[in-house]
DNA sequence: GATGAATGAGTTTTCATTCAT
DNA sequence: GATGAATGAAAACTCATTCAT
């Protein structure tokens, strides 16, 4: 008997996620509670319980649609030999990766001492820590590994300390990465 | 087993403030309640609010004890020029400041979400932005920015990703400062 | 004795509402806590929560609830023309209207000092200066005000001297009404 | 070796009477906590303890300076013969016992829920209760209870309904006064 | 696919009061 | 004549979560 105002299949959950990464990133993961999510959708509390058994739940269904792209990085990378090269190629990846996957970062750095008890956290802390031990992969040199370090901490969080300076964020994703790869050192068949 | 079970004219104020930064640390600042930090020390809820107006006004008290390094630093910065070597000396010399003042910005990188409603996340903030603001001090080319960026973080929170590597504090301490003035390029009278 | 504990589809507002009521007359609004209300209820304080938003919107709701014939009273004499017939037919009404109205007056008496900062107190006075003020359109002479002035606290707190007194409330409102009326002053068309 | 800042013979209790009073006044007794008290007079809250055994205490003082003027005319009227003319002065002389009264009888409107269960409360209620029951003695008519309520509620309350109005205060009082006496008769020897 | 009603456990904060010094 | 330090009890309020409908 007529169509329904709502969407066909409904798309709730979708909106719900989509609603609870916003709130996360502009106020935080604890700061934001489910009455706000609720209001800001027009939807109960009862129904985000409909959808999701926890508010970690709504995390984690997030961090599981952000970070595939990271997550195929990782698969890929371990599939490959543990040269000069392949930390260069990953590291270009990985900065091209975070482009999408970004907002839960930002919510992982902001909210550390919050996810330190939620399996979400472990979760993604996970796929920095994968990240990281595969671009330290082949050594164990003390300065290499400083080096990487650096280097990550440059992609992964550059983009957070540049707000004020001029140019897009692609331009400045850019130079970030070419500056994390120079610390890394220069690639194979070229004079350091 | 036999020690002064209590001080008398009171260190309560700071076994307060000590007790309070390690919990800030360990469990994060929101995570923290003042039962906590009562029952940690022997004390009651109440003891706390006669030495302290406020929970924030306990990390505000850390903040300004701890950074008091690092205000010094800034207002020695703010008397030098603007040159490549004025930049390298402050890098040194904040690197060797955030030895003491650590806990605080540990506190700060793992609370944003929470300390963006404080008044003491903006003293916070400050602190860092000041010491970004002078180093970025002198032109505004936009490479320089970027490297100059790469580095701060490299010294801020490089100790923060190096916890499973080898060595001592102080040796990482210094293998990242030798990293980030590399990045922001060679000394006056050098060539690059 | 058997009877239904509990009514589905809530009448627990109302109910709340009620306890509420009797408490802030018989304890004061702020001696009477959310526990309590809550207690005497059989519900817990969250409960109230789920149906007020704060301790205030309480008294609101029922400053709402009883004041309805007043604040239709108000609206009823701001259309009237501004003689001495009207003044004593605004008293008699608002004497009349004062019979079901009193509960929230015997609030507001005897808590000034704690609604003084209260927005549901601003609203209590506005009423009170509202029909004050209606009561004293017309003139500005002096010596009105202050007959007003008596008659209105004769018909407003006059109940509450009388406990002692032998007869009917309603005869007393009568007997207070009857004074108020000479005190303002004969009718038209009448030797004083 | 010099002269104290402090004047001899401590005015202390004095000082926190008089602090207290204003502050009772203005903000409430109960949402007047002692430490505004010795905060607003420079000393600390356990001074206050040094000169009054408890809260309720300040206040008992402050009640039986004030109230002196009162109790005395109370004293009289219970030796008075229960004639109009004795009413008519009692009103008179009560009237102007209120001005520097005044005070202490704004605390007990403005705080009646809170003073309900103090003793100070008990006694202030008393002194209101003689002034009243003197005021009524001598004849059980009903109408003349209740000319006399109206009459007592406006030279008591009256005052604080008028801030509007200009006049100086001794001007209405003389009002109030005039529109009381009307109210509970005509003097002996005088037509109605 | 969702709601209305409720809960239990927790939070920060405030207050009058006490007492050794 | 006062203070510094502390307490116990209570307050208002918030939150994630549950469950019958």
């Amino acid at each position: 008997m007529g169509s329904t105002p709502q969407a066909r299949r409904s798309d709730t959950r979708e909106r719900i996620q989509k609603t609870a990464l916003d709130l996360f990133v502009s106020r935080g993961y604890e700061k934001t509670s489910l009455r706000e999510i609720a209001e800001e959708l027009g939807v109960t509390k009862a129904a985000l319980y409909y959808h999701f058994k926890t508010k970690e739940d709504i995390l984690t269904a997030i961090s599981e649609d952000l970070g595939r792209p990271v997550d195929e990085l990782i698969a890929w990378a371990e599939e490959q030999p543990p040269t000069l090269d392949t930390r260069r190629e990953l590291m270009t990846r990985y900065s091209a990766a975070l482009k999408s996957a970004m907002p839960i970062y930002h919510i992982l750095q902001e909210n550390q001492a919050t996810l330190r008890d939620l399996a979400v956290g472990r979760t993604l802390r996970n796929r920095v820590e994968a990240i990281s031990r595969l671009m330290h992969t082949g050594d164990a040199d003390f300065d290499t590994h400083i080096r990487v370090a650096s280097a990550l901490l440059t992609v992964h969080f550059g983009a957070f300390t540049l707000d004020r300076l001029g140019g897009t964020d692609e331009e400045k994703r850019q130079a970030l990465l070419k500056v994390a790869l120079e610390t890394i050192g220069a690639p194979a068949g070229q004079s350091g």
